[in-house]
DNA sequence: TAGATTGTTAATCGATTAACAATC
DNA sequence: TAGATTGTTAATCGATTAACAATC
């Protein structure tokens, strides 16, 4: 299927599927079939097997998927094995967590550099990357080209700093700040991670 | 509308519709209505409107929506009033990150101990937040009756972590591990946060 | 071959959008 | 009153589930 023509119900459900099949490479199986899949994961098999052949058969009549098999499939369904590269721009508090903790190479990224305004920081290494300031990142992306962005400054700035990062080059933006980014008639994605929704939708669910 | 019955989907906007209306509620704007939300938010005034009479009528033919009542309904609505209490389970990067910098207070939560077993961590205060050890941690649930855990702890040990703390009376479990809790026969809701996930959604999508 | 399980079409279900009468 | 905009029903659209022929 034409990969425009996946909705984003399926491809949300896309990393689940990876993790799980992951965790079966990691544990030594070497086939699955939907409906033993589809119990482990609390869906049907009808729509697992739907959701993967939105991208191609992966699997056997009478056999199942092999494992190895879909685990690289899914991997490059999901462009892990792309060898991107991330800036972080703002390395306050959330920034340095992410730095120092958030795992980028799972997903097939390297976190190349962060920037900042703040000169105290300008030149530190934190968990191996480098700060720069923001005057130097317009160089710094036509230099080395990184597609992805990701957004953990101030909000005041995010619009701003959105538009001056689509305009050279970048790829994809995750964001971070609690702002909705405005990037009409620029075909950039923009994932956002909003923790505060996510605890106001357990508070209505409690 | 039964509570019940409101459809995740819809509950997933509130959020959203809460930050777009308390925005215009700072903005000094009175009234809206919803095609004019709409254009804002992206979304179909019709949209809007149903999805707000779900939970009652909060406009006026003619008028619109009074932004300061619907401000106070949607908060109300997502339990915003409730003055919840919240402990979280594990203060290691992910932990302190949120105790440092997530304002617990704009969802109506209060963050009122954190819990680790690292012992050069017990006693200390982290943005006031005083660290005790696990193992005081039945005991505390019985005497304050938190209602939400916040699970920051390693993965191996969520699964467990999240029974106990079912068995001592928690509400609503807000998980930031990379695992799948399961709780059957046990009625918690549990709201994931999956930075990796989002991420790979992000990679996809270039 | 017989059994298992996929890939795929058709049926069902749910969510979104459109339309409009009600009413402020 | 006339204009605006809701609340709500009906129509459309899309996503999920069921069914089964294909085939390993």
């Amino acid at each position: 299927m034409d990969k425009s023509k996946v909705s984003m119900a399926v491809v949300r459900r896309l990393p689940r599927y990876y993790r799980y099949i992951l965790e079966l490479s990691d544990a030594g199986v070497d086939r699955v079939s939907s409906s033993s899949l589809a119990e482990k994961m609390g869906l049907t098999a009808s729509q697992i097997r739907q959701d993967l052949n939105c991208f191609g058969g992966f699997g056997q009549q009478g056999y199942g998927y092999n494992v190895a098999n879909l685990t690289q499939e899914l991997a490059s369904i999901l462009g892990l094995d792309q060898g991107r590269k991330a800036i972080i721009i703002g390395a306050g508090n959330m920034g340095r967590a992410l730095i120092n903790n958030f795992n980028f190479r799972k997903c097939g990224v390297a976190l190349t550099c962060a920037f900042d305004t703040e000169t105290s920081l300008i030149g530190a290494h934190i968990n191996g990357v480098l700060v720069r300031h923001v005057d130097e990142l317009d160089g710094f992306q036509k230099q080395y080209k990184p597609e992805i962005a990701v957004l953990t400054m101030p909000k005041s700035a995010a619009q701003r700093m959105g538009e001056r990062l689509c305009k050279n080059g970048i790829k994809g933006l995750w964001n971070f700040t609690t702002v909705d980014l405005h990037l009409e008639g620029i075909d950039v994605p923009v994932e956002n991670v909003r923790f505060m929704e996510s605890l106001m939708i357990l508070s209505y669910r409690l």
